[in-house]
DNA sequence: ACCTGAACACCGTTCAAGT
DNA sequence: ACCTGAACACCGTTCAAGT
């Protein structure tokens, strides 16, 4: 069902939330020129009017995804601040997984991943850190933070329940397999924001020794 | 060039070494049945005889890389041991970037994921860890080590030299723009192994600072 | 100006047909 | 048994053609 008919041209805009809607219903591989256009009531072949092609729509989609995320509180204690952004970052790149997807086989391109990391970077600079820490910790803390989201949406979309037996604490010669059995059940249930959230505190809590030797 | 013509029949080893061999040289979008099967000197179609889908060669695409990555040393101090096999595993990911790509749209499957991660698990739990903060341990250093192989291989692979210009301190209403101009140069060079370290480090210093406490 | 249809060189997968 | 060719329903992109 085409949701923008009101003006009877197309637009970059309508393109790209077109695009989006169809990554956050159907995936990112059901996005193409066709289905696009054919969702506006165009034929595939009218985007390249609006956007140099299907690189360049990508790109735009996950730009505008980012642009979900709410601005990093800088009054806030700086640890706080960076938890609770890159919590929020990760909400949303679970609604969206395309951006994950996106940014993960191109580099980071648009307004909104460039004004959310120079003000990340200003809270990480005005608690202490020097520069080049600054930029190791932006790094690491949006790697583990993408990296989480994609493990997290690529075992929610799989061909149902998630089965965690995968790892064979059974079938194993190494006689430790016994010992690690109860292991097992705790792999099924870690995934998503709780899980997400502890790995962030320690990452955080590991720049945050630092900060404190340092001040 | 075609490497295996020895015997007269197709193998599903030949198949995935053939694959794995197009994902390194042209990247994972080159890997098409018709493409793998071409490679070996025969039709695309020969491939359904071994393999599934498309779907199971990727998975035994994924597998086969990580056979090359070192078994994680269980004599060793527990961070030593982690942060040494975390590292093997993000160089080998940087020379195939085809698995992290691939673990990172379906679920890890493969003789070769589980056996690390039960030896994994077996260390941190040996370490003095819960069962639940092994777990969770476990899972934010594997998504902390693809997100960061992912995002060098992104940069790499860009078209020219990757720009770190995108963040645009320049461009900013922010009045922080002049502050953090410096940071600048950081962002271009920050990339690949030692930035993984880095965060790396801090990673399990987190984890550290519980386990003593425990102790 | 703005949009379209046919065309080109690709996909994964199925299946009847060859040897 | 093992492999193939044609076929089907898709891709991204170009470009001459329509209105």
């Amino acid at each position: 069902m085409p949701s923008s008919e009101q003006t009877g041209r197309l637009t970059a805009e309508a393109i790209v939330e077109a695009a989006v809607a169809i990554a956050d219903r159907d995936g990112l591989d059901a996005v193409s020129m066709r289905r696009v256009g054919a969702d506006l009531g165009y034929s595939g072949m009218s985007l390249y009017g609006y956007v140099r092609g299907k690189d360049e729509l990508l790109e735009q989609v996950a730009d505008h995804i980012l642009g979900e995320v709410p601005e990093i509180d800088s009054h806030a204690p700086w640890d706080l601040a960076v938890i609770n952004f890159f919590t929020a970052l990760h909400d949303v790149l679970l609604r969206h997984p395309a951006a994950a997807q996106i940014y993960t086989s191109r580099p980071t391109r648009g307004p909104n991943p460039a004004r959310h990391g120079r003000r990340v970077l200003a809270v990480l600079t005005e608690a202490g850190m020097s520069a080049k820490t600054a930029v190791e910790a932006f790094i690491a803390l949006s790697c583990y933070t993408v990296g989480a989201a994609l493990y997290t949406t690529a075992r929610s979309s799989a061909d149902g329940l998630y089965e965690p037996g995968w790892i064979g604490f059974d079938d194993e010669d190494d006689a430790s397999g016994d010992a690690l059995a109860h292991l097992w059940e705790h792999l099924a249930v870690r995934t998503g924001p709780p899980q997400f959230r502890s790995g962030l505190e320690h990452l955080v809590a590991g720049y945050a020794t630092e900060v404190a030797g340092h001040a």
